[in-house]
RNA sequence: GCGCGCAUAGCUCAGUUGGUUAGAGCGUCACAUUGACAUUGUGAAGGUCUGUGGUUCGAAUCCACAUGCGCGCACCA
């Protein structure tokens, strides 16, 4: 059996078939565990969907590598682990990738020459052909979720979730049909969420000037082609430039438009900026619209007037000068106008943020439309409170005080990050122009358009009134009785439907109730224990699923949400196509196996931040895992075959440091998991594995012979402890141990193991390995070779008597023992008070003498900074005890050793 | 403008609530090598922990300021 383990560790030709094994034995689900009516704590993950129509990158490896060890650990712990995989239907994204490839192909505007249903069928085809790739790569992964789960953003079970949800928040109240100003894409022809919205620096030109000659005021602005669609002038109230001017109404021609503009007051203009006066164009930018809205409230309205159409072309009401134009080009005719008139005062270049789609790339424009929103700030009703003071209690005290309702978010910086975002949250709009996703359950009499050009808004009748009037609106998953009855052609924001992951994917609303008498998934899943996102979609997805499970069960959806960094290439560049750094994790699953780059996308990732990856990282975590594999492969192989070891009893000092060495490990090990700390956890591993058990114990097992059981022993739960990181190698060498197919690592106990050392075992064996260190060490430096060494005598030995054997094997050198006579002219090497003489072939005197002596004049030093430390009287006095007492220890070995040394000194001159 | 993060060995990073002579991996140099492993072993070199000041018996760690790099948000008229 032993023989039969191949010399290196090949990965590609065991994982697959170790995962099929895994998946027919059952065990990703938490049903079919060993013993699963004994596991009554779940521990409950669900899957950050990765979008259906995408492939792998290494982003899905460290996220992968980060869920699976968390879950693998926590069904090691003996309790009811799932794992809920799924898919995204990202849907506006989706809809622009196949949009694309149609339009590649030759069509011109897919939409137009398909049609909806036509439209959606190719991207549900795509997808769904697509679907299986992403998720066979995740498998590749290794990741043990319970693929009888499975759930997609789109499928049938989450729409019915999706349409509850937003009827009863619109029962609420909360979710209302509002006349605002939007962020709308003309390439993507869809508004987008604030969240959705990305600036870049620009340069841009800062044009002052006046609207005619006779208007009082000169303005500033970055957008003159907007202007013939300023309704007012905004200036602080307290400018004593503007004050008279406040209230007054100023008839101008303006690039061909005939233009009323009011002068009105406001806090919001910053009289140092410009000209102190603000040109306010109420249809195109979200301030302007507060302006207008707060005019209107004041009894004192101000017109609207929409002059960029959703084409991004000026409408007819921006007037013959410019309509028809692009915006680009309506800019440049404003300008020549300007200036032709005179009116121009200056033009400063200047660097401008602008908001750009973050799927689309283009500039987003302000453009006033009806669309649905979510209400953030209106009461919930029968709550008191809006989802605004939910999502802060949910990260606080906890929902309703209650602390086992509280999110805790790792690192805890992002938790205050969290705050500031939510107490800026401004209304979230809903819908959406696309075809590719869930369409809005709501359905309507009249048919209500978003204003295009052509389309007037202007006068005083403003078109949310216009609109409103003969208009019916009914919300719920279908149409009601009567005539006339027609679905939203709008969509859903795709984060709506991810909002309601958590319990969706465990069966809300259908299965809230038990069912057979068992408890359901919701029961006994949620709210989840742990998730894990990038800290580019906290705001996006973890601030929404907050949002949604505390409304909808009053719950929060998970208790500690981890937030990852990036994984960044050598250079700390991003990982992209475009700059053709990018690594395809599946080429490095083939070469170097899934376990390595599991480990080494782990190692180094610390919690919110980015880390690198580079092609040394996982050839050292090959390497870890190829040591671990032949590690085993020796101890099988000695002990002629592997078996389970219940229990040792150590016989030697280094069975009793070994046993308390591997203990502490798995305390720690433990221990930094619970702490989200994978990293750490791997170095402890990767330290008592290479370090401890392989370098010191297995080569002393060479020595001191019959230590199977503890090899054995050690090795079968040291192989539960990587198994979370390293599920493949583990799985594949456990195979030795186990007594059937269904004896698998990865449903094996947790070890729990109490071996504690003595402080006299610590410091002997610290004292064996001091030694053998200090002759390696001398032997180096001397460039002698252990084999031309002809004796070492060890005087003053003490507890290393017994360890003569060890040090001898160690070293290498033939023959050490332990003797109380002076061997004559050797100078020795002094470790602590032992004295050991090694008999070199040939030394050179004077540069013994030199050796002593510097090692007389550090720990002199040593000794005088001890000293100096102790005779500080607020030391001693302030200091802990524990500190002191190791301290005077400290200098009490110093002197121990000086005093050696002295020793050595004399009898060199003598 | 407001805020956040980072700065430790040549490189990439640890360093748990302040407490030995600050660690690891990779890289470098020297040596070894016929049975677990060259995907190896042994040893070494390499750091005034960005700077200044402060708190403290004691600071890489806490505080303030400064410098550099990265990022977020807002304004962007």
């Amino acid at each position: 059996m032993a023989n039969e383990m191949p010399k290196a560790y090949e990965p590609r030709f065991v994982e697959d078939g170790l995962y099929q094994a895994w998946v027919d034995a059952g065990v990703f689900t938490p049903e079919n565990l060993p013993n699963a009516d004994q596991r009554t704590e779940a521990f409950t993950v669900v899957m950050p969907p990765p979008n259906v129509t995408g492939v792998l990158h290494l982003g899905h490896a460290l996220e992968n590598a980060l869920m699976d060890s968390m879950i693998r650990y926590q069904r090691l712990l003996g309790k009811k682990a799932l794992l809920i995989p799924g898919t995204d239907h990202a849907a506006l994204p989706t809809q622009a990738k196949v949009e694309k490839m149609l339009m590649a192909e030759g069509m011109k505007n897919p939409r137009q020459e398909l049609g909806r249903e036509a439209l959606v069928a190719k991207i549900r085809d795509f997808a769904e052909a697509s679907k299986a790739t992403i998720l066979n790569q995740v498998k590749k992964m290794g990741t043990s979720a319970d693929w009888s789960r499975l759930a997609y953003t789109f499928d049938e079970k989450r729409n019915v979730a999706v349409n509850e949800l937003f009827t009863r928040m619109y029962n609420d109240g909360l979710i209302y049909r509002g006349f605002r100003v939007v962020n709308w894409s003309v390439k993507g022809q869809s508004t987008s969420s604030d969240d959705e919205i990305e600036t870049i620096e620009r340069p841009s030109v800062l044009y002052t000037f006046k609207y005619s000659k006779d208007f009082p005021i000169a303005i500033s602005t970055t957008r003159p082609e907007t202007k013939v669609g300023d309704t007012a002038v905004a200036v602080h109230p307290t400018d004593d430039r503007y004050k008279a001017f406040i209230g007054k109404t100023f008839e101008v021609e303006f690039a061909g438009s005939k233009l009323s503009i009011k002068v009105i007051a406001s806090d919001e203009v910053d009289p140092s900026f410009g000209t102190g006066a603000l040109g306010v164009t109420p249809a195109h930018s979200p301030i302007d619209f507060g302006m207008y809205e707060a005019q209107k409230a004041g009894q004192d309205p101000i017109e609207i007037i929409q002059v960029i159409g959703t084409d991004g072309k000026m409408t007819v009401e921006a007037g013959p000068m410019v309509a028809g134009q692009t915006v680009e080009e309506a800019r440049a005719t404003v300008v020549a106008w300007l200036s032709e008139q005179g009116l121009l005062q200056e033009s400063k270049d200047i660097v401008q943020n602008v908001g750009t789609s973050d799927r689309y790339s283009d500039v987003i424009e302000s453009i006033p439309m009806t669309q649905w929103w979510l209400d953030v700030n209106k009461e919930i009703p029968g709550k008191g409170k809006s989802l605004k003071d939910i999502m802060r209690e949910a990260v606080t005290t906890g929902l309703e005080g209650k602390a086992d309702q509280k999110v805790t978010i790792t690192p805890e910086r992002e938790t205050k990050l969290y705050l500031d975002r939510v107490n800026n949250l401004r209304d979230w709009c809903l819908s959406r122009q696309m075809w590719w996703g869930h369409r809005i359950p709501a359905w309507h009499r009249t048919r209500t358009l978003p204003l295009t050009n052509g389309e007037s808004a202007r006068g005083s009748e403003a078109p949310r009134e216009r609109r409103a009037e003969g208009v019916e609106i009914f919300v719920g998953t279908s149409a009601p009785e009567g005539e006339g009855w027609a679905q939203d052609e709008d969509t859903l924001d795709t984060w709506f439907s991810s909002g309601s992951w958590t319990f969706s994917t465990l069966g809300w609303p259908s299965s809230a109730e038990a069912t057979d008498g068992k408890p359901s998934d919701l029961e006994q899943f949620h709210p989840t224990s742990w998730i894990q996102m990038g800290y580019e979609i906290r705001y996006l997805w973890l601030m929404r699923m907050i949002l949604m499970s505390a409304y909808a069960l009053n719950e929060i959806p998970f208790t500690d949400a981890y937030i990852h960094g990036l994984l960044k290439d050598k250079d700390g560049k991003k990982f992209s196509k475009s700059s053709g750094n990018n690594i395809d994790p599946i080429d490095v699953i083939n070469e170097y196996g899934c376990d390595a780059l599991r480990i080494s996308v782990l190692s180094g990732n610390t919690p919110g931040n980015d880390s690198r990856y580079y092609t040394e990282k996982v050839e050292a975590s090959r390497n870890l895992v190829n040591k671990l594999w032949n590690i085993s492969r020796f101890i099988i192989g000695n002990a002629g075959g592997a078996r389970h070891v219940e229990s040792v009893t150590p016989k030697t000092l280094s069975d009793r440091w070994i046993l308390a060495r591997f203990s502490e490990t798995a305390k720690k090990v433990g221990a930094l998991i619970d702490r989200y700390d994978f990293s750490l956890a791997i170095e402890v591993l990767r330290d008592f594995t290479w370090n401890d058990f392989a370098d010191w114990y297995l080569e002393i097992a060479k020595i001191e012979k019959g230590k199977d059981d503890v090899l054995l022993y050690i090795l079968e739960r040291l192989l539960i402890l990587w198994h979370p990181f390293a599920p493949f190698v583990t799985e594949e060498i456990y195979k030795n141990f186990a007594a059937d197919d269904k004896d698998m690592i990865i449903v094996a106990k947790w070890p729990v193991i109490e071996h504690e050392l003595s402080s006299d075992d610590g410091s002997a064996f610290a004292h064996v390995q001091e030694t053998v260190i200090a002759i390696r060490n001398y032997l180096s430096e001397h460039k002698v070779l252990p084999k031309d060494v002809e004796s070492i005598t060890v005087m003053n030995a003490g507890a290393l008597e017994s360890a003569t054997e060890i040090i001898s094997g160690l070293t290498k050198v033939k023959s050490v023992r332990s003797g109380n006579e002076r061997p004559e002219s050797i100078t020795p090497i002094v470790v602590g008070s032992v004295q050991i003489f090694i008999q070199l072939p040939a030394v050179d005197a004077a540069s013994e003498k030199a050796r002593i002596e510097s090692e007389i004049a550090t720990t002199t030093k040593f000794i005088a900074a001890q000293e100096s430390k102790l005779a500080n009287t607020d030391f001693v006095a302030r200091a802990p005890e524990k500190v002191i007492a190791g301290e005077r220890q400290k200098l009490a070995d110093l002197q121990e050793r000086y005093a050696a040394l002295k020793k050595e000194q004399e009898a060199l001159v003598s």
